[in-house]
DNA sequence: CTACACCTTCCCATCATGGGAAGGTCAAGC
DNA sequence: GCTTGACCTTCCCATGATGGGAAGGTGTAG
């Protein structure tokens, strides 16, 4: 399997899939006689774990510890809970973040009359001197 | 007042001064006859402003349109309002995806013993062949 | 044998921010 | 006046994850 079909059964692209190789989150797959990467099923499979651990918001650098985890037997289930439960607070923080500046702003744009006129209370507070 | 001064009284760092320079987010400044840039009360105003919408959540870019539409005095504030509505519906889609990751985990973790036992069926999921 | 799809590596861009080096300036204290 | 330390200047580099694209090699179908 060459790396385009390897993206195709991942959903990895294989643009991603080099990069991934490059800072090491992979190994290197075998190459064929003209240089072509040459993937397997195990390594599809280390793939989409690759980009379900990315869609949950990992980071490469933590998918990389979970990598890890997943290929160790002896893993403690403790320790992959600490790390899911660490993550599951930084994006719940990153959510709150975000929510409170979309009600700030939503409170502002609510007082804005959004006519022809030029008065906004929108650009009064973001202006505002204080 | 010195860029160190300006960064102080507008709560932007230096660097970000001289890089918001440097695009064309602001004017450039005055300089004194030794190439210092020499700010006065107006630019710092700016600089709070750009501060502020920075802290909302707009791009650079988003910025730089709500600038002009501040100093335009004859805008609409239907313009700023529709802007800012934009803004806030990309925050709140931006949130919702993260506390969908947040949600898929921590009910992922919730079956998780936490122990010193390897099954885990975090990694199970991320790991799935499905 | 040609055309086309695919592969390789390499470089560049994004977005906003910080770090740091090399060198110039300014003000305070001696 | 001279030194010292804090400040300023520009320039380059790094981040994190991804995509774009160029230049050139490979593989396969017709």
């Amino acid at each position: 399997m060459n790396i385009g079909q390897a993206a195709e059964a991942s959903g990895v692209s294989a643009k991603m899939i080099r990069y991934y190789e490059q800072i090491g989150l992979i190994e290197p797959p075998t190459r064929s006689q003209s240089g072509y990467r040459v993937y397997a099923e195990p390594n599809v499979h280390t793939l989409r774990f690759v980009r379900r651990a990315r869609s949950l918001g990992f980071s490469v650098d933590e998918t990389g510890s979970l990598l890890t985890l997943w290929r160790d037997r002896s893993r403690a289930s403790a320790d992959v809970k600490r790390l899911a439960l660490k993550h599951v607070a930084e994006l719940e923080e990153k959510a709150a973040a975000l929510q409170a500046m979309a009600a700030t702003l939503r409170h502002l744009a609510s007082n804005c009359h959004g006519d022809q006129r030029p008065d906004c209370p929108i650009l009064d507070k973001i202006g505002a001197s204080n």
